[in-house]
DNA sequence: GAGTAATTGTGTCTGACGGACACAAATCAG
DNA sequence: CTGATTTGTGTCCGTCAGACACAATTACTC
């Protein structure tokens, strides 16, 4: 898995036709956006460069001319869902707001690829959009007096929280095989089954049954953490 | 991957032994434990079950007749290698003193065994050792005033954050392949070259190329959640 | 226009993976 | 001792990513 330079020049080096040699019939677009909308119908884990060169109508191996192998693709994958960052320069209410909508378009972006956040997983070659994303939350903190080291460690708290909860949430094939009730249901069978083991779980999970959603989880993390922003940022303007 | 049952029975089960036929030469706690120090030595990618029985001394399918499949093996190898939760009964400072701890504890296993993040992913039936973490977890909270539902999404927000930044140091192969300062400098080089498209990521990534590092980070992004908990606390308090 | 170099798509092959299945050896109940 | 049951093994299958050679296609050069 040394793919780290070729991923780079894929994913910010110009296309260059060759002069010679037949026209290709496919373009690294095509394909990217033909496994994205597969990933998205039926999961990363079952995407595969067979199945995907059948649904483009081309054998696999043609597929190598376009991508050296299935990491490059998806990586290409992953900035091409991540899309271009959102425009907040309308919103107004400071850095909080801003920051509120840019993690809501997250989730949003997450909610509709969800196997995202199963790629876009440890250090890696950071794509154009990507970037545009993170250029973009480091600008909503751009007058808040933090240093530059406490504006990325904030934009990475807030991404990882959008992140973790899309991952806990977007089970792979959570709703394919069993029915997530049954999940539910083993797992409140199980902590009734040790009560006396568990009692916090026990209460915290029957006081919660019928409040709780992903999107409340979503909105108290994100509120947490901007409370403790302005916290930080009223400490350093004071 | 219908595995929820058979996972639950695996984990929550008592083992019987059957009266008649040969003793097992193996334990399932016996092949876990050699799963996971493969898996902390090698990375969870390259641990099969054909090199893991070869490690045993056994023949791949002979590993079949102590779990069902892969997926359970896993699962077990996920509660095995998370231990039984810390003892913070010592600790005084209230509840922030206490998850605070909590987080360094879980981080300091995460960082024993990185692949334990690529395996604690989505909706799952979670095991004796993982309820104990989210027990004393939600334990720290007790006497906060949060309800219920607060509580477990502010521990999930912990432990996400815990999370997403060992899944973001910890790379599946980082130092084995291209050493990790080629990736910095592929990345650093990327945004030095498009520095008018990025003017934010440039300065934040000049400001904090010698002082941060990803304990820091840990401590940044759990100081601004426990400061927001605490708001809520005492909101909920006053 | 003819020849040559470069590139595309294809077919074939390999090694590794998870797992199904049948079978022989081992063990205990009666 | 005999029959039932379980363990470990060997063999087999389908799928996966990818290497490699080859024929067809295109453009540059003479």
């Amino acid at each position: 898995m040394v793919t780290q330079p070729r991923t780079a020049e894929l994913l910010w080096g110009s296309p260059e036709r060759p002069k010679r040699g037949p026209k290709p019939a496919l373009s690294l677009e095509q394909i990217v956006a033909t496994a994205i909308s597969m990933a998205d119908a039926e999961g990363l884990a079952t995407l595969s460069m067979q199945r995907l060169a059948e649904d483009l109508g081309f054998t696999k191996m043609s597929l190598y001319r376009y991508t050296p192998g299935k990491a490059e693709l998806t990586a290409l994958m992953l900035d091409a869902a991540l899309g271009p960052a959102p425009d907040l320069s309308e919103i107004d209410g400071g850095w909080r707001a801003v920051l509120h909508e840019w993690a809501l378009r997250m989730w949003a972006g997450l909610r509709r690829h969800p196997w995202v956040v199963d790629v876009a997983v440890g250090p890696r070659v950071m794509g154009p959009n990507e970037l545009d994303w993170l250029e973009s939350g480091l600008d909503a903190l751009r007058d808040t007096g933090l240093t530059g080291g406490e504006r990325l460690d904030a934009v990475a708290l807030i991404t990882g929280h959008v992140r973790s909860l899309a991952q806990q949430t977007t089970a792979p094939g959570a709703e394919t095989d069993t029915p997530e009730k049954s999940l539910n249901a083993i797992m409140t069978g199980i902590v009734a089954d040790h009560a006396d083991r568990y009692p916090q779980v026990t209460a915290a999970f029957t006081s919660a049954s019928a409040t709780s959603g992903q999107d409340d989880a979503l909105e108290f993390g994100l509120a947490r953490i901007f409370d403790g922003l302005a916290a930080l940022v009223a400490a350093r303007a004071g």
